[in-house]
RNA sequence: UGCUCGAUGGUGUAAUGGUAGCACAAGCGACUCUGACUCGCUUAGUCUAGGUUCGAUCCCUAGUCGGGCAGCCA
């Protein structure tokens, strides 16, 4: 079992340009609701980039009763895998769950396009499954291959497509430049008969990949390049995840992308911008198809750039193939199964998302604007104990061997009636080593020869002697424990400086502990000629660490405060019962940071 | 040098013709049984030049700078 954490306050809703135009849009009734969509192709894994898209269009269907659908963007054979549409179903739902899954739009399994007749014109719907529905999946542009086709057909019959002869090559050579115009394809004035004709031969399998394609018959001498004669369908002999051996021809993004919001009854087709030069295609497709019902609309806003990040799925899958990093899900990844492993809530990634807002700027977020979201949420919401990274052994010459006192440990302080556990103050104790120094720093509120500390939830203790061993290495600090400072006690008001944290050697548990930190040294990785040169080497720190007892049993999914170190998690996929593991999740801020 | 999108403190984002605000970051201080959290304070901004207007971050013109586009990828 695992523990979701949405415990945190939802941010108000924003406010952005799109959310402006679609609020537009109800107030003078254009559309029966709103209808979103989430479009990734199955190629790899969700990241923090489709995160901030996620956000958006669930946001926008969720703040006005509509709905968002999952859909496969899958037109692609050659570079998809159903490893991917399992883990984007995986991603999106921990994304969204405790928020917008209301809002979420599946299909009933095997569901695909009704065709019907609306007005005498022919129509395409692909419709969200009914409430209930017991088995539900994502919407696939591939299921939409056949009536994709029948438009084609259609865009041919009414004289708006062509096949084209033209090689690659050629085809790239007659398309022109951005500062030339292109030139007619010897075969643009091929007869509609003909077309047709070439076009069932292509979907039949006859002709070799690349010899022969679909093309629009829009304006050659545009200058938007999109719109010189793009090509709607290229013959490609492979199989397809989802349609297996059917097709040998598939559709391009530019012509499956707005049928299928069409089909889906889109209302707002959200995208990045280096598809704004697409738009005008988008539209003049839907347009040339004379379609029955309204017609979807494309809007574009700049995608995520993070400091010290990359966000590009071409880029992750390097890191991947090259062993960069262990896998997809490696918690250093910016993807949103890395984040999850590591420990960040979804509702963080949300916030976050609400956070940097949408806008046509491209824009480098500061890395520490995320950092803040997981912080903030994780302070709110996070159990403390107490756990020892790097310990240095402590002895209470006043106490007993064996002797236990039981002390009394806050749950969490941010809660509004704080709950408490037990833990055992012994002989032996383990405090962190950074939590002593034998020639202490100026304003060093820790422990120092002579000085006095407090152990947290347990009493203050003065240092009396250091032990060193024959190269003179510190073995153990012999201390006094004053136990009249103990909650209760008769000096429990005394102040010292310095709190530090703690735990029994005798009552905790070996750990490994992973800290992570970011993967890249510099704030833009992207903009390197070749960003592995740019990996930070201390990415990760692999260390045994010395946890309060109660950790052994800790829940995966659940993310702890280590008191004065950072949130930390057991990994969900390697963590052993008898053998934990536990990811770090982020450092507590450290103003004192020498 | 075709088309296209953009430019507000260090960063990100509000203000759409009427007091330039918020968040992050940074600095200082208070508080503290987490050097955390919280609270208070401080630093700091409308790319340039014209124009319209009583009034311009906002509208217009020109410029400057930056992003995107020439896959049978999405």
């Amino acid at each position: 079992m695992t523990v979701e954490n949405n415990a945190a306050p939802a941010p108000a809703a924003p406010t952005d340009f799109i959310r402006d135009i679609v609020a537009g849009h109800i107030a003078e009734k254009r559309y029966d609701g709103i209808v979103t969509r989430f479009p990734p192709e199955p190629n790899g894994y969700l990241h923090i980039g489709h995160a901030k898209s996620i956000c958006l269009n669930f946001g926008i269907a969720l703040e006005n009763g509509g709905r968002c659908n999952l859909r496969m963007d899958d037109t692609n054979p050659t570079k998809e895998d159903v490893e991917y549409v399992d883990s984007i179903i995986a991603d999106v739902k921990w994304l969204v769950s405790g928020w917008a899954d209301a809002h979420l739009g599946f299909k009933a399994k095997g569901a695909t396009t009704a065709k019907r007749e609306i007005n005498g014109r022919t129509d395409y719907y692909a419709a969200p499954a009914a409430p209930g529905t017991p088995a539900v999946e994502p919407f696939f542009a591939s299921d939409y291959f056949d009536a994709l086709h029948a438009c084609a057909v259609e865009l041919i019959k009414r004289g708006k497509a062509y096949v084209c002869d033209l090689s690659p090559a050629d085809t790239d050579a007659y398309r022109g430049s951005p500062d030339q115009p292109g030139k007619d394809s010897p075969f643009r004035t091929r007869s509609v008969e003909e077309s047709l004709a070439l076009f069932e031969r292509m979907r039949a399998g006859e002709f070799p990949n690349g010899t022969r394609s679909l093309r629009a018959k829009i304006d050659m001498a545009s200058p938007n390049i999109w719109l010189r004669d793009p090509l709607l369908y290229r013959i490609r002999h492979a199989d397809h995840h989802q349609t297996g051996s059917k097709w040998r021809i598939y559709p391009l993004y530019d012509f499956a992308h707005c049928l299928s919001d069409y089909f889906e009854g889109i209302t707002h087709s959200i995208c990045t911008l280096e598809f704004v030069d697409h738009r005008a295609l988008y539209d003049w497709i839907l347009e040339a198809l004379d379609l029955p019902r309204p017609l979807p609309h494309q809007y574009e806003f700049a995608k995520l750039n993070l400091g010290y990040t990359l966000v590009s799925k071409r880029k992750l899958l390097q890191l991947v193939q090259e062993k960069i990093v262990s896998g997809w899900d490696d918690p250093r990844m910016p993807t949103i199964s890395g984040l999850r492993r590591r420990g960040v809530p979804a509702a963080a990634v949300r916030h976050f998302a609400y956070n940097i807002g949408i806008t046509k700027f491209d824009s480098l977020t500061d890395v520490a604007v995320f950092e803040h979201a997981i912080r903030e949420n994780l302070n709110a919401t996070a159990q403390r104990r107490l756990g020892v990274l790097r310990p240095i052994k402590i002895v209470l010459t006043n106490l007993a061997p064996g002797e236990v006192i039981e002390c009394d440990a806050t749950n969490n302080p941010q809660d509004e009636n704080p709950t408490t556990r037990k833990v055992a103050l012994t002989r032996e104790v383990f405090i962190e080593s950074d939590d002593f120094a034998e020639v202490p720093p100026p304003k060093y509120f820790r422990l120092k020869p002579g000085g006095e500390v407090r152990l947290k939830y347990a009493c203050i203790i003065k240092l009396d002697e250091i032990v060193k061993d024959a190269s003179g290495a510190i073995t153990e600090l012999r201390c006094t424990a004053d136990l009249t400072t103990r909650p209760g006690g008769a000096n429990v008001e005394k102040k010292v400086k310095g709190t530090i944290h703690w735990v029994s050697a005798s009552h905790c548990v070996d750990a490994e502990v992973r800290l992570y930190d970011r993967l890249f040294t510099v704030p833009e990785p992207a903009a390197q000629e070749d960003f592995t040169k740019f990996i930070n080497p201390r990415s990760l720190e692999v260390i045994t660490a010395k946890l309060e007892a109660s950790l052994g049993e800790a829940l995966p999914g659940q993310v702890f405060q280590l008191e004065r170190t950072g949130y930390f998690t057991q990994d969900a996929k390697e963590s052993r019962p008898g053998k934990p593991v536990f990811n770090r999740t982020i450092t507590l801020k450290d103003t004192w940071a020498k």
